[in-house]
DNA sequence: GGGCCTATCTTGTCACTGTCCAGATCAAGA
DNA sequence: TCTTGATCTGGACAGTGACAAGATAGGCCC
């Protein structure tokens, strides 16, 4: 990452810049390639130097899946800022945010819902994650929604959505410009609640 | 697998047996840990004999994934049979099998749909999944979808229900015994196409 | 200023992995 | 029987995550 910061021997804040390079890393070879020394190696550290500040790899995947929870939320506000202050349209409005970061960060997308390698044991990682959960009921709730089977259809709906659009299955909708695709989207997770 | 098989040097039927090791190894160790020679060993051969017959992992785990995608439109045809005749009632249980697939083999499901380890250039996984993707377009249709909207909106909710129940989110929904759940299930994915 | 103390980072090592290669084994046909 | 080709084994190599021991340096007390 930044070799600049690089020149004693102590790097001054590797934490977070190992945490860039892990998210960099990600975006680039997948969980599934993922790999600590490379993540070492981008960050201009040695291999094991990330042992220090994360214990082992799960423990570095377990921060950065933190830290994606916390910009799954915002990514989800951004989205209800500019939503009309009506409780359906801001239902509406954070489904189109959790499809927006699937789309904008689909390698950290999938590491927050389909990877069972961070661990959820972890009191940060958790409070992340169930304050995402916690907003989605709390939205489902306020537009309607009265018991879990409607929580399951927005939630379902949302997450379909994103996970197929991040895996690049919905050519129809990708075919769209950002503006159209956002007004299917929102259509299509408004049916989840009639 | 089967020692018994393996009196002789040569095993006999070595790439059957391999694809259901292969399959065992998935379940039990996940994609994201899942290892050829731990494969070989489970079928009682040696760490290079996979190579033989698939070239590398990749070409183990696209056979796996092609093989994967007709028991999931097996497992779908097998909701269809128990159906209605009218289309909508059939497009509903296909959404039914999408899910009991996911259930059922959480690991292969992942395989299918956010791995990119199977090699899609490949024309007998290409096929497979285009089976797939084909059965979903005409039960869409024939229940009276009309553009891709409802295609993704239906292939979104079913998706997002098997995705989110195989990797344990919607508790609400687990709970159930397996005929209300079913019947839930049904009423959400109806919901796609109104 | 001088000298320890501790966190931080490096180097070296180990078991394990996927892939490649040469050789052993076997089935079947000439 | 002998040969040919497919199948499988064993050994090697680079890369990986984890561990242990040592090097470095920033901070604190005197």
């Amino acid at each position: 990452m930044d070799d600049d910061a690089r020149k004693t021997y102590h790097h001054g804040d590797l934490r977070a810049a190992l945490l860039a390079a892990a998210e960099a890393e990600l975006a680039v070879s997948g969980i599934e390639a993922f790999s600590l020394r490379q993540v070492a190696r981008r960050a201009g550290v040695s291999h094991a130097a990330p042992a220090h500040h994360f214990g082992d790899v799960q423990g570095l995947l377990t921060a950065l899946a933190a830290e994606g929870y916390r910009r799954f939320l915002a990514s989800q506000a951004a989205r209800e800022a500019q939503a009309a202050p009506d409780p359906r349209a801001q239902m509406v409005a954070a489904g189109l945010g959790y499809v927006d970061f699937a789309l904008a960060s689909p390698a950290l997308f999938r590491l927050l819902f389909t990877s069972s390698r961070p661990d959820y044991a972890d009191p940060d990682l958790l409070a992340a994650a169930d304050a995402a959960y916690g907003h989605l009921l709390a939205q489902v709730g306020a537009a309607g929604g009265r018991d879990s089977t409607d929580v399951a259809a927005v939630w379902a709906m949302a997450h379909g959505l994103a996970d197929l659009l991040a895996t690049g299955r919905l050519k129809g909708l990708e075919a769209l410009d950002p503006a159209a695709r956002a007004q299917a989207v929102a259509a299509v997770i408004a049916r989840a609640l009639p």
